[in-house]
DNA sequence: AAGCCGGGGGC
DNA sequence: GCCCCAGGCTT
């Protein structure tokens, strides 16, 4: 890992940021291009936001790279450009909750803070047996206090990275190597032969299907695209013009004008044509279906409001775009 | 407490 | 397909 042996708490920080729900090894490219464009707090803060958010394209959750940026701002402003050394002010940035200020307290300052992640609570729930159901506050409490009491004060990073790669190397999700743990002989749900039943977990809901009827609107080789709002997903990364229902059934050419009439101001279409390919994508907790058209229209475009853009294929790679529109336009 | 927010890798 | 993940924020 390249921040491996790194004490720059703003390289570690955006290390811990990128590895939220993130495996190692896709974190990795991101992490050297992000270091690379804002190599410190004060580059990071004085960069558009599009543009981080530009740089986190592919990666998800880009609540992460929105409030990477507005933490930096906020460490310009008030801590004077330099990261803070307290857990509290470091706890007190957005994005950052208890998981990622004991993680920069400890590995940045050697402040002995425990961290809890997903590795440490499997850990923890399987060494003491802890049956109930883990996402609760009763537990994550009792984790917390369990972890932060078995902290070497002494060497609260080299704790923190051991405890974290014991649960990513030993005791696995699935198929943990009890027969090589040296904690066996101690652990709980071994000696009750409960190791597959611990962490238990809720029964998640299923996901819900939504179908995005994307238009590319193309003139002069430019394409009409927008930015996407603060409510739904995406915030902030921009797409093309669609029409969204809850089946996969098309969109008739009546609709469309309907849409791009209220919507766009532009009236008459002269050729509409449905792409055969369609595309779905899996959030967390939805599944998104990309189903394509290519619009020809009558007349000239007329002046777009905003959110509405002009752009060529080439700019719109270059912005913050769902996954989804990337597979599109290639 | 529950819901929301992406994406890739392992099996 | 389903499960997993070096979480945090909003409701």
């Amino acid at each position: 890992m390249p921040w491996k042996g790194v004490k720059d708490p703003y390289k570690i920080w955006v290390s811990e940021i990128i590895l939220q729900q993130t495996q190692v090894s896709q974190g990795i490219p991101y992490y050297n291009r992000f270091l690379k464009a804002f190599p410190t707090v004060m580059s990071l803060a004085n960069s558009p936001v599009d543009s981080v958010l530009a740089l986190w394209t592919g990666l998800g959750y880009y609540s992460r790279a929105r409030n990477l940026h507005k933490a930096a701002v906020h460490i310009v402003e008030h801590h004077n450009g330099k990261f803070p050394k307290s857990f509290e002010e470091i706890k007190e940035l957005p994005g950052i909750g208890d998981y990622t200020a004991s993680a920069i307290s400890s590995f940045a300052y050697g402040l002995p803070y425990a961290v809890v992640d997903a590795n440490v609570i499997r850990i923890i729930a399987r060494y003491y047996g802890i049956e109930e159901e883990i996402h609760t506050s009763k537990v994550r409490k009792q984790v917390k206090e369990k972890t932060q009491a078995l902290l070497t004060k002494k060497k609260p990073a080299a704790f923190n990275q051991a405890i974290m790669d014991f649960g990513a190397t030993v005791c696995k999700p699935k198929e943990p190597l009890c027969e090589d743990c040296v904690m066996s002989s101690s652990c709980i749900a071994f000696s009750l032969d409960k190791v597959a039943l611990i962490p238990r977990k809720k029964t998640k809901k299923p996901r819900r299907d939504r179908y995005f009827h994307y238009l590319e609107i193309i003139q002069n080789k430019k394409l009409i695209i927008r930015q996407r709002g603060e409510k739904d997903i995406w915030h902030s990364l921009y797409e093309l013009p669609y029409l969204e229902t809850n089946s996969k059934r098309s969109m008739s050419k009546k609709q469309i004008e309907s849409y791009l009439k209220k919507e766009l101001g532009i009236s008459g279409i002269s050729n509409l044509s449905k792409l055969d390919k369609s595309y779905k994508q899996t959030l967390s907790h939805q599944f998104i279906h990309g189903i394509f058209y290519k619009v020809h229209l009558k007349e000239d475009l007329p002046r777009f409001k905003a959110p509405y853009l002009h752009v060529t294929v080439s700019k719109l790679k270059k912005l913050a775009i769902p996954k989804l529109i990337d597979w599109y336009i290639g």
